[in-house]
DNA sequence: CGGACCATCTGACTTAAGTCAGAAACTATT
DNA sequence: AATAGTTTCTGACTTAAGTCAGATGGTCCG
């Protein structure tokens, strides 16, 4: 079961952008790259190379393999051993050799060394909020364009992975989805009428909760819903309500929407689908979600007759596995 | 008369801000930090060092003073000059004293130093071509959103000055304007039918039109438009229409919304008023532009009764410099 | 046990970037 | 004409960052 699924690729020759448009882009680019040293200064400011304190950030607060720091920040193994001994000079960090394998070692913050990674914390933090202070009424509007582009920019940093339905991060997902769909739909929404799949449904072996996440937040979901039963091994030829799955929950941020990432997640849910055995999915949606509709079709998803009485419900979707 | 106002001062202690909004803005900056490299990029990949390339770039295509290049970069002037050598050494550049003052050089790119320039070009043209490719149909949005950050990061190099109201910028964003009211006015927006003044009041001596530009491009203007006659010199105490002036088609283009731009734009036309001799000024707006008139208030303009016939106006304010 | 393989470390070296003091050439001022 | 002040340049030095070739001490497997 794969969890993850590469970005789609993009056309083979692009054709060169409108002037104008590469103007715009271009100007973006001079006012971020001017602003960089300043948007994250915290590394800057305590009196320490850039280097170290790095090194010092990609370790965490609980320590790390030296080879993965390493790695994370792509340095050559000298260096980094280097950046290691000066840090364990200055007192900020100790190594211990791992407990397992005695090549690799861990280099861990001393309690000094985690007061430093907390003033970094700190001094970001105040940074961030002088910089949202500093755009006053604009903020909310200049906040949701940062959304936007560091998704956008990020992309190919948005990972999909197997999640609780009822982990917080799934529940602020759904919560999204309802509000969305209250917003959206002329008559509102409410969940109880709307035949919810219990988390169970969702959850190994009957099916999954995907989750796509963002540096660290939760950006679009998808529910696979099993069936009570589980499917019995290797009974094949008869196409029965047992192997029969349903999506459910598909939903994507507002910043990340257009970039393939609804793609991303029907793809891995159809995957995931056949992992467990499924040979068919369906799925029931509404006319006001045009772009959700044009999706399943371009991805070989056949209209069918209605299957459940959800009200909400106006067009129905099967896909054979 | 002053060419620019410095933005406004943020207010004295800013409060901290919403953790949730603290952790939007540096997911943005991680995003942007590890894009920054890659969002431009042009000036690697020609195998040179990012000095020198900076140098060739600062240096423009026309070449420039050795001083003027140096304070652009922030750079010493030892640095400098030994980045200069370099080039001159690739034969990119030739060096030639000023010829107004010897102690001063100038530097300018040979032939090769701007074919040089315009591969520099070419390959960030590329880059953002490619970019905008990578973006797909969300393009526009991103576009949009990029426009609005770039403005508010660099809100303090926007850079106030008089043109002319005939020049290309100032017609663009007249154009705006009116496609705008266009948009906002229920029933629609015909310049012709405004009483439109003509440009020559709003061109020295009797007035004078103002652009916001930012890295540029234009993204504000203002007009003040002076009476026919010239005010006489030195007349004072009766406060005759010759004495007043008029404010017409301020606008600030969406992405430079809420950043104090039209407060500093009002501000300036009121000097540049001063300046010319000009005892009050007077405009006209319509109620649909509800953020024009809290400001007009807020900077002192007192309501006033009608004065002229603008089939679009129903608010008048006035004044006194 | 020996040898292949591995992670980490050390020492020697390179490059880019920048600082600082002062020299050289020139202009402006008294 | 002397002097003070410019602008640019040169040489000597420093720091950060990174490369490369082994050395060291460990694991794993036949």
């Amino acid at each position: 079961m794969p969890q993850d699924h590469a970005p789609e690729t993009p056309p083979a020759d692009p054709p060169p952008a409108d002037p104008g448009d590469i103007a715009r882009l271009r100007r973006f680019n001079r006012a971020a790259t001017s602003a960089a040293g300043v948007l994250d200064a915290s590394f800057l400011g305590r009196g320490r190379p850039l280097g170290e304190s790095r090194m010092l950030h990609a370790l965490g607060p609980d320590g790390d393999e030296v080879g993965a720091a390493r790695a994370r920040l792509g340095l050559d193994s000298g260096l980094a051993s280097r950046l290691l001994r000066s840090l364990e000079a200055e007192g900020l960090i100790e190594t211990v050799r791992h407990p397992e394998d005695g090549r690799r070692r861990i280099a861990r913050p001393t309690a000094r060394g985690r007061a430093e990674f907390a003033a970094y914390e700190r001094l970001s933090d105040a940074h961030a909020s002088a910089t949202i202070a500093r755009f006053g009424r604009a903020a909310p509007d200049l906040l949701a364009a940062m959304d936007r582009l560091a998704c956008a920019l990020g992309a190919d940093r948005i990972a999909l992975r197997v999640a609780d339905p009822e982990s917080p991060e799934a529940k602020a997902c759904m919560a999204a989805y309802y509000a969305e769909l209250d917003r959206r739909f002329a008559s509102g929404f409410d969940v109880d009428s709307s035949g919810d799949p219990e988390a169970a449904s969702m959850r190994a072996p009957r099916g999954a909760f995907l989750l796509a996440e963002f540096d660290g937040a939760a950006i679009g979901c998808a529910g696979l819903a099993g069936p009570e039963a589980a499917p019995s091994e290797g009974g094949d030829g008869e196409q029965d309500a047992g192997r029969t799955g349903e999506i459910k929950r598909v939903w994507i941020a507002p910043q990340a929407r257009g970039l393939g990432l609804s793609r991303r997640l029907m793809s891995l849910a159809e995957d995931v689908a056949r992992g467990l055995g499924m040979t068919r999915l369906r799925l029931d949606t509404n006319g006001a979600l045009t772009e959700a509709a044009a999706l399943y079709r371009r991805m070989g998803w056949r209209e069918i007759e209605r299957y459940n009485d959800n009200p909400y419900a106006e067009l129905f979707f099967d896909k054979p596995l």
